[in-house]
DNA sequence: AGGCAATAGTTGCATTAACAACTATATTGG
DNA sequence: CCAATATAGTTGTTAATGCAACTATTGCCT
């Protein structure tokens, strides 16, 4: 890969040598939706539900609203994922009473006997990102990447 | 792929206490989309066609399914985005005469010009992504980034 | 030469996701 | 209390993308 490119700023000298950081994130985000997408199958579900599940294991019950600040997904691709969520068997929705505008996201029994195997898909995919860094790098990349993360949120 | 018992549960009980990797980079791709789209919307482009013509300002000249195998893009995906790229007039198709079933995709005199611009949103997208960090936490970071990209390579 | 597999590209279809406009409910300020 | 505003959720539209089926060309093998 050798490759001559003409740098009329100072910006575009840093991406000269080397790789646009874009290209790297593009596709592991691509490869895991593949990933996932494949590993969910048996369970009639996408990858675009999975992050809605993960987090619905880590705090049962809440809204859609909480659901898209916390994942930082538009409100109206999380009312579609919870709807197939809802289709399959894996949530149900409960108007809040203290504000009917909103409804509380539950697990069903069904998704509650699938959480290993969701987690079990999730902690795979991350071995297959890690597998040629000890635990210790691992560490230091999964933090460099929410630091960048809130790097992004700042200005967005 | 390792998918043996004991490796993945020591470290879904890590997944437990912290988050799934795959919600940064996942926010990361979704908001360098939404960034890039609005930077290309005076250009008539969109965030899909970046990536291609970023690559041409590397290597130009070369075809569809070159294109396709260095950014690990889906080659129908290639072909339209290298289509609105050709109705922009940022770059035009000749027939390779020594292989007349491919195309090799040459800049326009208009994406020439347009260079250090694309280069200057591509560097300030990372700066915004790294401005917490300096030089050499960049190039390390960047590194480790692209290793994971490569040990997933290695199993799709 | 003839046939068959591989390669380059196109197109139809489905999924994920953002944005904007809309409905319904809640809250706040006169 | 009512009007204006804010919040929660839904839906139509569009873009990016992967997969699969298709065409056309190439190249290999007997």
């Amino acid at each position: 890969m050798d490759t001559t490119e003409s740098n009329s700023s100072s910006h575009a000298k840093e991406l000269c040598g080397k790789e646009f950081i874009g290209k790297p994130i593009s596709y592991l985000y691509r490869y895991e939706q593949i990933y996932i997408g494949k590993k969910l199958e048996p369970y009639g579900i996408g990858s675009g539900q999975f992050p809605f599940l993960m987090r619905l294991y880590s705090e049962d019950g809440i809204n859609q609203e909480s659901l898209s600040d916390y994942l930082k997904i538009d409100k109206g691709t999380t009312a579609r994922a919870i709807q197939k969520l809802v289709d399959e068997n894996y949530v149900f929705r409960q108007r809040d009473e203290r504000d009917r505008r909103s409804y509380r996201i539950f697990l069903s029994e069904k998704a509650k006997k699938l959480e290993p195997d969701m987690k079990k898909i999730a902690s795979e995919w991350e071995d297959i990102l890690f597998s040629s860094f000890d635990d210790s790098q691992r560490k230091e990349i999964t933090n460099s990447l929410e630091i960048m993360f809130e790097n992004v949120l700042k200005i967005m």
